[in-house]
DNA sequence: TCCCTGTGCTAATAGGTATGAACAGAGTTG
DNA sequence: CAACTCTGTTCATACCTATTAGCACAGGGA
């Protein structure tokens, strides 16, 4: 490739200087310039094919026009469930809006040092971290270090903290009033992913609205089992667990859409009539649920709008606008599908 | 923000040059560095929690150590099927394994000239194109401007041109083979995007198998309706095209996935039974076809292969590998489900 | 005549890094 | 002891743009 076309090239073309070149390009309010050497410029610009160099632009404004974007793995894009794509096309949407690029990071996790040092080496503007823990060490890192980022799906504790997240306590609510109302007494709560905030959250919700009915939380069985590579498995003693509960919940509530899918197409295997036996309540309620067989009951979080809205909020930072900390909560609801039905209906 | 650490206070407070340090941290072959000198800046580094400034780097290195992306339409992650994103999910892991970040292009649609000049402005090594047309002017852009490009699932004639794809052809060959051996006389081809070049090989395929088998391809139906916004109305107009035609075709190809669902859930309404009445293969083969009802029989191409393949490549040209230029293509395979049945098992 | 104001443009510089040329010093060779 | 080699480091510069201060000039008022 030959040498790239800059503004100098352009200014000598046009017999202007370059800092006119420049003045021209960026057309800022305030300066003036004649129209004839307006005019000029430009098209010695057009002429000459000229792309402004990026790199030197963003050496002295600092400014890049990117936002990064960090999954919470690589690949993750639709390894199990539609999160991260819906959560991306959120993203997308609003960075289209927002006139920015999206840099996706793909450092080698977990190793969250090197990829803090490849996200505040002034390769973004801002960044969307995405389903991390509630204690992650590189949000606080970034915090700390003044770099405007958003946290989605999750929070830390941190008084510079700007993330957008669901409201989860809600959907939990949401998720166990709707078994109660079907005559459901007993329940039982898979959360494989104990570290995860969204789990924690969920589960308050789901006590929350068994006092309100004026149950014990405390009687609600929480299978706690972490995920095993082994499908067959950690489904078996998944179905053990409820078998051998004395008495046998009949509501069951699952905080994640993919391990919800596969428990309702295995679960029958092992003795349990969905919903005839055992209903079960999701969450994301993506085209996962919708289509899964048969189609699953499960909160519905606006994952598309938790995306833009998230860009707009990291734009909002960029840009110097003043905006209080916290957590932004999204509304949920509920899409009552074949999952669920009432209680001991045989 | 306070102003960033930069290689010269590294240098200062290592007591040597910025010079040292960039090479102490470069660490290129050929360069003699003392134990100790390297020893003293890296501490200094570290403690200075120093990152370099990557666009400094890239004014004077012209290297970014990013890869474009530019999507077959925004927003298009997961709107109808699940291409772009199993691609998106090769491209990222190629990414990984290259050491790049990817640079998701969020111009706008249709207007290529100002997403040229977004790709060219310096702020990646090279691009992936997805999905594009077979006369796509921005890719003949680029290519015409030496900028290291790959086209993903299409290509252009133009001597420069590198692009990864799956054997459309031999594609379109095996589904037919398929409804062949099963028995089927009697074919329609349902390819709604004209323009498409994939389109047009999967027919070509089509055709050659109907050829083998001593058929004249001029026989086969081609649904050539565009696709309109009103799903009902375009559904209803092929299944009439299909009645009406004598003799009723009772093998459907269809060319793409998500178009094939539909119509798999839809026909049955219009009185055809799948696969009694008219057997359906498709192309791609994602867990999309694997989940609707019926599961529906389809040509597997290796999306995520391709995209790492991809990336590969593009690699490949960015560090001045010599490649032959061209398209290669990724081997198909059949998945056989249930949409396909011998015919007139009625 | 001189001063003042405004217009349209330019000169000069900063921003942080990589890199080839140059250099200092120690050791080696003839 | 002069010439030379080798090692480890520094000097100086290029990369390209945005931006600020300031210059030349014209026109108008006193």
């Amino acid at each position: 490739m030959k040498r790239r076309v800059s503004s100098h090239d352009v200014a000598r073309r046009a017999g202007v200087s370059q800092s006119t070149v420049s003045l021209v390009l960026n057309g800022r309010a305030g300066t003036r310039i004649s129209p004839e050497t307006r005019q000029r410029v430009l098209e010695a610009a057009q002429h000459l094919n000229y792309t402004i160099n990026v790199a030197a632009r963003a050496l002295v404004t600092g400014r890049t026009n990117r936002l990064g974007v960090v999954p919470f793995f690589p690949g993750g894009l639709l390894d199990r469930d539609l999160y991260y794509g819906q959560i991306l096309n959120g993203i997308t949407l609003g960075a289209l809006e927002a006139n920015h690029n999206l840099l996706l990071h793909s450092a080698n996790y977990p190793d969250w040092q090197a990829l803090s040092g490849d996200i505040l080496n002034g390769s973004s503007d801002g960044v969307l971290l995405i389903g991390r823990g509630g204690d992650d060490p590189l949000t606080r890192t970034l915090l700390d270090a003044g770099f405007p980022t958003i946290c989605l799906s999750y929070h830390i504790e941190h008084p510079a903290c700007f993330a957008v997240d669901c409201d989860n306590v809600l959907g939990g609510s949401i998720a166990m009033q709707h078994l109660l109302a079907l005559g459901h007494r007993h329940f039982a709560y898979f959360a494989p992913a104990a570290g995860a905030i969204w789990v924690a959250e969920r589960r308050q919700g789901a006590e929350a609205a068994l006092r309100e009915a004026g149950i014990d939380p405390q009687g609600m069985l929480i299978l706690g089992e972490t995920y095993s590579a082994d499908q067959e498995r950690w489904i078996e003693r998944l179905a053990a667990s409820l078998q051998y509960t004395v008495p046998t919940p009949t509501g069951l509530f699952c905080s994640e859409e993919w391990q919800a899918r596969l428990l309702v197409e295995a679960l029958p295997k092992h003795g349990f009539r969905i919903p005839e036996d055992l209903s079960v309540v999701s969450f994301n309620s993506t085209e996962l649920s919708a289509r899964a067989r048969p189609p699953i009951t499960s909160v519905h979080q606006p994952l598309i709008e938790i995306g833009a809205e998230a860009v707009r909020l990291l734009h909002s930072l960029i840009t110097g606008e003043v905006v209080a900390p916290g957590v932004r909560r999204l509304p949920v609801t509920l899409d009552v599908r074949e999952t669920t039905g009432p209680v001991g209906t045989v």
